[in-house]
DNA sequence: GTCTTTCAGGTGTGATCGCACCATGCGCAA
DNA sequence: TTGCGCATGGTGCGATCACACCTGAAAGAC
């Protein structure tokens, strides 16, 4: 999911606002829509923000079919939000409607695979060497929680704990630095392959993925920008590799 | 003003019973690239092309405020189609709408604008060089037309061809290559400099991108990628460079 | 004349309705 | 029992209406 907006709105990340969010689901009977709350963002973001968190975590499986009006039920909105959403996350090759019929998650070919790959080698090692100089310490102390997390969702079973701490541990680097443009090209690299990235999870070979982000950390007590970019290249490259093992359409 | 179904079934005249019809386009069992009959896209994807366009020649300029039902009424559609394209240029960074009010290209600042030359650098050189083995002699004659076109349009004094011209020239190398998504990424980077770009045309220097589109001429002909990535990187950083001069917002 | 207030128009957003399209399945006929 | 045809339901897309919000300027008060 995208971080925090920093130089556009400072209003909250808006994570975590169930209570209001439950208190406030507009589906009004009939009459307007009501939203009274001006802090709150519009149902099409907060939609949107949602199927990223999906797709990236990998809660969307790449066979499933969506539909707007199943999704605007289950999210409890309108099937408007719900297509606005989709309609972006089309732009963004994330989804795809089928001649008009059902939306689902666009065919891994090999050579798109390919493709994606070369994308995410250029761009993330590039983007964790220019943040390097800005992780903090308690950048730091949040990388390893990360780490943690991801260990113990290792041990757990937990799937889809292993794909967000995932996450957080890549862009927690990348988000040092406040590079939005680069940031969200990254992104949407990963809403792409989010969805097939779920394979990897228990995979032989998993744990692998662990010596790299410890190569990472290292790398960054280090401030040693080489080490770092290597690491990420290679956690990338393997991670990668464990998805491509797997037969994939053509 | 505007009457409806214009665009969608022109007629089914040829009566071509459903039948035959399913004889002609494969209809790929289950998911694929499949790509629909683009006769008939929707009217959506009509206006996120023309919008499309307009940023990436520069047609939009940066202050200007646009509105959906301006739109809409400009483009002869439903206020509805112009939402949903808005609504995706609004998920690449091409578009912003400012507090529920006015929509309009976000603002540049000198932090983001070095953000997209860097990514533009990172990008476009390569890709160039993925693609240079692709180039064929057909591909190679468009180069030059549009090289041609674009020398025309200095001559000439038509702002909007140049830039049309100048995407032509850098999208039929890198497009050179089927590598779909860092095309796409490109893409996204240049909707978001593309009304900016405007400035530099008729600049000082803007001869100076001659010489470096036929210094990529060259290295195309000479099967010289390294020249190849030079010709663009030095494209790129002077024309971004140009931009650059032009005192930023902040 | 200047300042304040109000109101009208326009905006993005969301809800709802209607349309063309397609897949599935029930019912009728062979 | 087996096969075909039509009806029904569900889909994405587009149009239209309704609402909260903001801005601009005109109208009012001092």
């Amino acid at each position: 999911m995208r971080k925090t907006v920093v130089a556009r709105v400072p209003e909250p990340s808006a994570a975590v606002p169930p209570g209001t969010e439950a208190g406030a689901p507009v589906r009004a009977s009939g009459i307007g829509p009501v939203q009274d709350d001006p802090a709150s963002e519009s149902l099409t973001e907060r939609v949107y923000r949602e199927l990223r968190l999906r797709l990236v975590t990998g809660r969307i499986a790449p066979g499933a079919t969506l539909s707007s009006r199943g999704l605007a039920q289950e999210l409890d909105v309108s099937p408007m939000p719900v297509r606005e959403a989709v309609g972006r996350l089309v732009a963004e090759s994330a989804l795809e409607v089928h001649s008009k019929r059902y939306i689902c998650v666009p065919a891994m070919t090999r050579a798109r695979f390919q493709d994606l790959l070369h994308c995410r080698l250029l761009l993330e090692p590039e983007a964790a060497r220019l943040a390097l100089p800005f992780i903090e310490p308690a950048h730091l102390r949040l990388l390893v929680e990360a780490d943690e997390r991801l260990s113990a969702s290792l041990v757990g079973g937990d799937a889809q704990k292993y794909m967000q701490s995932n996450f957080d541990f890549h862009f927690l680097i990348y988000g040092a630095r406040a590079q939005l443009t680069m940031l969200h090209l990254i992104e949407t690299l990963w809403l792409q392959f989010g969805p097939w990235m779920r394979v990897v999870y228990g995979r032989v070979g998993t744990a692998h993925l662990l010596d790299r982000h410890k190569q990472a950390l290292q790398a960054i007590r280090e401030a040693d920008a080489e080490a770092l970019a290597k690491a990420i290249h290679d956690d990338i490259a393997e991670g990668m590799g464990l998805i491509g093992l797997t037969g994939l359409d053509p």
